[in-house]
RNA sequence: GGCCCCAUCGUCUAGUCAGGUCCAGGACACCAGAUUCUCAUUCUGGCGACAGGGGUUCGAAUCCCCUUGGGGCUGCCA
């Protein structure tokens, strides 16, 4: 059975590189219905940390990423790898230096390795130095414990980083001295920062988590991720996880390395909030807006949804969603200064603002067509342009000269509140 | 330095494996226009690439070589 096996290192969160190897072998798994399995490298009891483990699996689930059975982990198995050190060592194929147990690596051969997605690799052993399986101080090196838990699991394919080519030749003679067939690999290219070095924190957020708390929606992360490298063969670029399973064959995937692109990644974003049907839409954005400290609890459900529907196709993240909107939810909001000497320094502006608001007072209906309706026939009687009276109007119940139609807004707001900012705008 | 991976618009890519249908298609971004009460959405149009040089061939983005450029590894990190 095709097995593959994602093996985070609990030493920090969730790099996005790390996210896009997972998914490769998520998909990778799930075309073949074979299994996916989690490995622990907590080898390095220094630098792993329990809190981390907790937060890559959190993410994992969040992108719609699940794995199979229970997870491995490495710290808990080094008296296997010591057993199989001193075995190799009474094999003779290894000697002791101090503490440490080294394999002696034969010169003049060749290593070939047919690689899904680079094709074959070559390699000499005379370029490859006597490999450490166990550190003088009992813990076992990466190379020689990857290998022996690898083949113990039974991984029949091996989908990592091209960051690992140069180690394949080391793994692979590992897997000769243990009596083990060596697995297939695929090297993916790495995913690098908008100026080609090494994504890194100073391109902006490196972990999934960084991403979450900007408002990205999984779905999108995981969409854009498949997307590097990989293309369905026609010009779709709106996949979800179920899709792209179909699609996914990793002969396909580019041996060129890409670069990440935030403008991209929030262009799919945007796609999937205006996708997304409103009332899910607006359970996202509570949720987002209650975890980061934003209070939209003033506003009921409905008018809500109204909201909601209105600023959807104008937010490409949820983060946005509360800066755009937060004059209905606080009369403390923020004021454009240009804006407001544009339109409310002048008499005249003022003064349809006033005559606006009286003719508002008067109405039963506050629906956004009746509104409208009001707005125009006033403009008419004043010979104005409708513009010349919702420009100052906008400005005055939101304090910006952005944003949604201006007899929705008014809708939603409630006649109430709209009244009182108009009037203290007319002033 | 040595070994290894790679090279199509600014970016992600289709085409490369099976050379002709490609004076290279799509998407993001950018620019212009249409719609509109602003912004956004939507719709139209525009800009923009086969790294360079040699081969092979009737014919090369596609095959080969070299150069240049980028990346990775070169830890008793993972």
């Amino acid at each position: 059975m095709t097995t593959v096996r994602f093996a985070p290192s609990p030493t920090g969160f969730l790099h996005l590189g790390s996210a896009r190897t997972a998914l490769v072998n998520w998909l990778f798994a799930r075309k073949q219905g074979g299994k996916m399995l989690l490995r622990v490298e907590d080898t390095d009891k220094i630098r792993s940390k329990e809190e981390y483990l907790e937060e890559i699996l959190e993410d994992l689930k969040w992108l719609g990423l699940d794995w199979d059975g229970e997870l491995t982990y490495q710290s808990k198995r080094f008296a296997v790898y010591r057993q199989k050190a001193e075995q190799l060592l009474a094999g003779g194929k290894a000697y002791r230096e101090g503490d440490a147990i080294i394999y002696k690596v034969e010169n003049g051969r060749t290593i070939e390795i047919d690689d899904m997605i680079h094709g074959s690799i070559a390699f000499s052993t005379d370029e490859i130095k006597d490999q450490v399986m166990l550190k003088s101080d009992g813990s076992p090196a990466y190379n020689f414990c990857c290998v022996v838990d690898d083949a113990e699991l039974g991984i029949t394919h091996i989908i990592r980083g091209d960051d690992h080519i140069s180690n394949t030749p080391k793994q692979v003679l590992f897997y000769e001295a243990l009596g083990c067939n060596p697995p297939v690999f695929g090297h993916m290219p790495l995913m690098m920062g908008a100026d080609g070095a090494k994504l890194s924190k100073r391109h902006g957020g490196v972990s999934v988590e960084e991403y979450r708390k900007e408002g990205f929606m999984p779905e999108a992360v995981v969409n854009y991720l498949m997307l590097l490298g990989w293309s369905p063969g026609d010009d779709r670029e709106i996949l979800s996880l179920s899709e792209a399973v179909k699609l996914f064959d990793i002969k396909d995937m580019s041996d060129v390395q890409s670069r990440f692109d935030i403008q991209k990644f929030t262009w799919i974003n945007a796609e999937y909030i205006k996708a997304t049907d409103t009332e899910q839409l607006a359970r996202l954005i509570r949720s987002y807006c209650s975890e980061n400290g934003m209070d939209i609890s003033s506003m009921k459900e409905d008018e809500f949804l109204e909201l909601v529907d209105l600023y959807k196709v104008r937010i490409k993240t949820l983060a946005e969603f509360y800066p755009l909107t937060e004059s209905f939810f606080t009369d403390d909001f923020r004021v454009d200064e240009k804006g407001r000497k544009k339109y409310l320094d002048k008499e005249g502006n003022r003064e349809n603002l006033k005559v606006f608001a009286d003719r508002i007072e008067e109405m039963d209906d506050f629906g956004h067509e009746k509104i409208e309706q009001v707005c125009r026939d006033i403009a008419e009687e004043r010979s104005l342009k409708a513009a010349q009276i919702i420009h100052p109007t906008r400005m005055a119940i939101s304090g910006q000269t952005r944003g949604a139609g201006l007899f929705e807004m008014m809708e939603v707001l409630g006649k109430e509140k709209v009244l009182e900012r108009m009037r203290k705008a007319a002033e």
